[in-house]
DNA sequence: TTACTTTTGAGACTCAATCTCATTAAAGGA
DNA sequence: TCCTTTAATGAGATTGAGTCTCAAAAGTAA
């Protein structure tokens, strides 16, 4: 059942945390799906699933797996972040149906190259970013 | 003092609305300068010059003046929604600070084309996008 | 001026997320 | 295995941006 534990295990040994039964249950629920899902989600599937994991601990173990790079925040700006686990994903960025919600994942090489070359011109150390494209489904 | 009147009125007619004092200060203050800045920080401005315009009334201005395509709003993802008037504006993205919180704009028309193309090989239509690169600046 | 309808203000409310603090449980050593 | 130390957890209170309610005020058209 509990998948991935050496990741999690490592993850968390690097940062001088401790491993629990918490935070491998808030990981493998991430892990169970490629759903882009808020904390509330995860919180509620753990919970009706008949685990005991208070929501503070979920929300507090979503942190450490953003931080420890297993897991990916997705800002949508609606309110509520999204989360991914990062299995065996590369880079992507998002593109949104406003309509049904439906999130497809998207990767351009070139605009990555573009991105770097403002960064350059404006003398910015990139960090992360957060390039989103909202619009209407094939199917809306 | 009341800038860009005929701008206001218009936007407000076209929608039907009706055109009132408090619109008017809220949109001024937005007018005011070319910055980024939230709700709050307008509200209050507002409310420490000795205006008399309430929360809610700047917050449902705002969400009017959005709409009507005389504000920007832009959503970094912390939490709280920035607006800026685009009074002589052209379509931009944003490069953030993650130090000191400057924001600089940027505009390349290569990545707006790979946009393009991108979404009509995931047969989207694309209403809006948000574009944002998070780094630090060349003080921090 | 009237009649109608929208807008406003004050404060209650929502909701995601964070914080508090007493209790519980890892982890390393004896 | 049992201690000791220190981090993690849970329950519920709190925060904070934003929204909602509804009576009162103010645009607007005739």
């Amino acid at each position: 059942m509990a998948t991935n534990i050496q990741l999690l295990k490592d993850g968390l040994k690097n940062e001088g945390l401790r491993y629990t039964s918490q935070r491998q249950i808030v990981w493998d629920e991430i892990c169970k799906t490629d759903d882009h899902r808020d904390a509330e989600d995860i919180y509620f599937k753990i919970k009706t699933s008949g685990q005991k994991v208070s929501r503070a601990t979920v929300y507090r173990t979503i942190d450490v797996l953003v931080k420890n790079n297993l897991v990916r925040k997705l800002e949508l700006g609606d309110g509520r972040n999204r989360y991914e686990n990062k299995l065996d994903s590369s880079h992507h960025d998002h593109i949104v149906c406003i309509q049904c919600g439906r999130i497809d994942e998207f990767m351009d090489e070139n605009i990555e190259k573009l991105q770097d070359e403002i960064a350059k011109k404006y003398q910015f150390k990139i960090v992360r970013h957060i390039h989103q494209l909202f619009g209407l489904c094939r199917d809306c």
